[in-house]
DNA sequence: GTTACTAGTTACTTAAAGTTAACCCGTAAC
DNA sequence: GTTACGGGTTAACTTTAAGTAACTAGTAAC
């Protein structure tokens, strides 16, 4: 990245270009649930698996954010002709381009998990 | 990084190192603030300044979040002995260990809006 | 002594995000 | 015909984040 420093239009793109990543992948599960879905690419990930598995969620939010994440071609929704019907949710190959932002954040969560304990330890 | 598939164990701990790092850096502000520090480290980033300049924010978040990034040693607070007293901010090099995560929000939006445009207009 | 500047704080309000629990529909087993 | 499962929805509520506005304190010029 070039670093134009001071300058003010580009830092405004910066910004505006932050916020619209926020928007669309920020709040509590969107990120959870799009990790969940790209490391667990070839199962079938139905409704209620992904509720029991992804620890915490209520169906009203995990319901909600498939949608927003649905919306915004991140992932995709294929309802299964089983005997109950299920319906399996997958990453899109645009919802996969989230892991250049999951693993940096991975990256730098674990990074500073460790400072915090080597400064606690005292080495 | 090393995609695990499915292994619990490691998602759990990339999960946990993600809300660690949107507990930190996350909310409406914290990495706007960082963003601004770091583009213009060479200059005296006073409390005033930092007020005129981040559109949108007001006093309290401000030295709200100020104060929670330098609880978190991301930023470092200084008096300076002037006339009217001032107060500078400025990152510190932990600080800007951010940038690894500002990057690809700001690559990943900037590519999302293009995306947008891209669809919107047909071509 | 009043105005102005910097650097905040405090109390109050609003808006957004998230939670809980109950409910609905269709299908199929018992 | 009642129980169970999958895939949700709805309403009511709670929590948290953020915004607004007024105010404080120290210093200094007028």
């Amino acid at each position: 990245m070039k670093i134009p420093k001071g300058d003010p239009p580009a830092c405004t793109q910066n910004l505006l270009a932050m916020r619209d990543t926020l928007d669309i992948l920020g709040g509590k599960w969107k990120l959870l649930i799009l990790h969940y879905l790209i490391f667990r690419e070839h199962e079938q990930n139905t409704f209620k698996k992904m509720e029991r598995d992804i620890e915490g969620i209520s169906a009203k939010m995990l319901s909600k954010e498939l949608k927003d994440l649905e919306n915004n071609l991140l992932v995709k929704r294929q309802v299964n002709d089983t005997k109950p019907i299920t319906v399996s949710y997958s990453v899109t190959e645009y919802g996969k381009t989230a892991t250049e932002i999951i693993f940096p954040l991975v990256s730098w969560g674990t990074k500073h998990r460790n400072m915090i304990i080597t400064q606690q330890t005292g080495r």
